[in-house]
RNA sequence: GGUCCCGUAGCUCAGUUGGAUAGAGCAUCUGCCUUCUAAGCAGACGGUCACAGGUUCGAGUCCUGUCGGGAUCACCA
């Protein structure tokens, strides 16, 4: 039973049948009707006034009585300024409800037999996770959830960029500075174990090119290459790359380092190994405290010199062109882009090479039709670039590629700047949320009588709730202002406010069970209340929305459903009893009604990575 | 400068793909717990949907331009 496609369809043979002109069901534009007026949807009747030479309203009249007399669930109709608003039957939804209220996987759709893989997370390894990455694994593992509710089978990934200058700046500091220190014998975290030394690098750096500055080569190159009217000051901080890699000691190790890594030395790959080691467990500590884990680790050690072959592919076929110093490029003005370099002169790969490499390697070990990319916005570009080449290169997956952009997260005092410490560290962030969960429910008190354990698994619920749902609620694409403070909000338009709605539903149930709920006598409940018909309506659009979310790639969605159906429960639960209802049958019709809207919502969060707790 | 994204209440965000009088939360103020969990409910206050044109029965939504903010335009990743 499909409602809103049943009216469609009706309407659609109603127009032709009653002014001739034959619409597609789909064409039929139904919305919810608003809430002052009467009626569960809407259709707008002004299109066909286009071939139809009768006032709206008329027109709305004429094909309302079509409906009821044809559509047994049109209960009754009125028409205002045009808009027809239908009134269902109470017992389209009571049958609904009588339907669906026990199906566990209400919701979720059956399978498709497509395979989507969803690149999510891929940091760096000199440093620990912060907020940025925090958004980035919301919104994939959300995106892998929904996409799975959908029915797709999904293999998530991340690409770990565990090679390069960085992660040799904090082998080099650990080396010189650290005395044989490691996360054990300091009891410091591994990841930030590792990323203090990143830090400590850039402070001797700093510390170095300072002391410099104050020399005769400084002098020399500041008047030989500063600019018309360029400070020193302003001329050295531009200058900072080229010390680097001209005059800096440091920066000679670092690359020395680099270079020895690239050659294979045993001793430094054994370091390399060891430190990035460190980062790996401190990384798998922070995502499972997230809720997120992968099915593979694609590592850029392993895959930066992948995808030379499809590049000679291309040239063969005539797609890429070769310059006359040996570079290889590929045209893309055809789609409104520029050239682009696949092949250094050297014959070496660059970034977009190796994206090249790693997608056919991805649908070589998993055979998936369609990827979706998480990275930040600021790679649009690339991605642009990476799917028209692949594209060019006929892949057979190309048609399937979407790279899920989002914003940047900035602070209400700006973006993070990791020079003025202002980055907010992932650990510290969920640590923060759940001792603020923690203080609200001693205030309360109502988890009293609990076990310790099982306080705590609440708390956590609880505060990483609060996060969660305040990063997810914001559409991807836009860029989002952080607050610490709002973050850790408990009440209101918050992670906690749903979960709220469930432990009520939960409590009432438990209650309901001790007193053995009766169950067949919803069947004589006729007449639904506004706020009841409500709550249905709502529940029988979800599978619709989980659909739209998986095809929008977008998580938001679910957020906004959940609590918008939260709200509603919270609403109905004040205004009317469920236990004490005015009769059996009012009561349970309500506890089925209650047990599914607590069972869609703790689907829909759990496509959010939100997990729901009996008490709280 | 070229391209892309964003601009909605003091703040943070929705707005079902063009439908009715633009909605939530936070903040401020006011009510509601001897009654199923008050992390709740109700009310008040708060808007030139950046601006100007256009398309049409109808525009926050589509088109053009302007202003403001961001990103990006490497043989870096």
């Amino acid at each position: 039973m499909d409602i809103i496609k049943n009216i469609q369809q009706a309407a659609a043979e109603g127009v032709t049948a009653l002014f001739g002109q034959a619409v597609q069901p789909q064409d039929i534009a139904l919305t919810p009707t608003r809430k002052e007026f009467a009626g569960d949807y809407t259709i707008v009747v002004f299109p066909f006034t286009k071939f139809v030479k009768k006032s709206p309203d008329a027109i709305g009249q004429e094909l309302g009585e079509y409906l009821k007399t044809h559509l047994p669930a049109v209960a009754d109709f009125n028409v205002v300024k045009g808009f027809l608003n239908i009134v269902l039957s109470d017992t389209v939804w009571s049958g609904f409800l009588e339907e669906h209220f026990a199906q566990a996987d209400y919701g979720r759709h059956a399978s498709n037999g497509e395979k989507v893989m969803v690149e999510y997370c891929s940091p760096n390894t000199n440093k620990p996770l912060h907020l940025g990455h925090v958004r980035n694994i919301l919104l994939g593992e959300s995106t892998a959830r929904i996409l799975e509710a959908a029915g797709y089978d999904v293999v998530r990934v991340q690409i770990i960029n565990d090679r390069g200058i960085a992660i040799c700046k904090s082998m080099l500091a650990w080396q010189k500075f650290s005395g044989g220190a490691t996360p054990e014998s300091t009891g410091i975290k591994s990841d930030h174990f590792v990323g203090d030394y990143y830090v400590e690098f850039e402070k001797r750096f700093r510390e170095e090119y300072a002391e410099w500055q104050q020399g005769e080569t400084a002098g020399s190159v500041y008047e030989a290459q500063k600019k018309e009217g360029q400070s020193p000051e302003q001329f050295f901080k531009d200058y900072k790359d080229k010390y680097f890699n001209e005059h800096s000691a440091l920066g000679r190790e670092a690359s020395e380092m680099l270079r020895s890594w690239e050659s294979g030395d045993p001793e430094t790959v054994a370091l390399w190994k060891k430190m990035n080691g460190w980062v790996y467990a401190g990384f798998e500590e922070t995502l499972a405290a997230i809720g997120a884990s992968f099915d593979k680790y694609y590592y850029e050690s392993e895959t930066y010199l992948l995808g030379k072959g499809m590049v000679e592919k291309g040239l063969a076929e005539g797609v890429f062109h070769k310059k006359d110093d040996g570079s290889v490029w590929v045209n893309l003005e055809d789609v409104g882009m520029d050239q682009k370099v696949l092949l250094r002169r050297d014959g070496t790969s660059v970034y977009i090479t190796q994206d090249l490499g790693t997608a056919r390697l991805r649908y070589d070990d998993f055979g998936i039709s369609r990827m979706a990319y998480v990275v930040a916005d600021e790679q649009n570009y690339h991605f642009q670039a990476l799917f028209e080449v692949l594209k060019k290169l006929q892949e057979p997956y190309s048609g399937g590629l979407y790279h899920l952009a989002y914003g940047m997260v900035n602070l209400p005092s700006g973006r993070m700047k990791s020079r003025e410490g202002t980055v907010v560290d992932a650990d510290d962030l969920m640590a923060e949320v759940i001792a603020e969960a923690r203080a609200g429910s001693q205030e309360r008190g109502a988890l009293a009588d609990l076990s310790p354990e099982e306080q705590e698994s609440i708390v956590r619920r609880i505060g990483l709730a609060a996060l969660k749902f305040h990063i997810i609620k914001v559409t991807p694409r836009k860029s989002m202002v952080f607050d610490p403070t709002e973050s850790v909000d408990l009440q209101g338009q918050t992670g906690p406010y749903i979960q709220n709605a469930y432990v009520r539903i939960r409590s009432v149930l438990r209650k309901a069970e001790e007193d053995g709920m009766g169950g067949s006598a919803s069947q004589e409940y006729a007449v639904l209340q506004e706020q009841e018909k409500e709550l249905i309506r709502s529940l029988y659009e979800f599978p619709d929305l989980v659909a739209r979310a998986a095809a929008e790639y977008d998580p938001s969605h679910i957020a906004g459903y959940a609590y918008n159906l939260a709200k509603a429960f919270h609403k109905f639960y004040h205004d009317h009893s469920i236990l004490r209802a005015e009769s059996e049958a009012a009561k349970a019709f309500r506890l089925k009604l209650s047990r599914m809207v607590a069972q869609v919502l703790q689907t829909a969060m759990g496509m959010i990575g939100i997990e729901m707790p009996e008490k709280m």
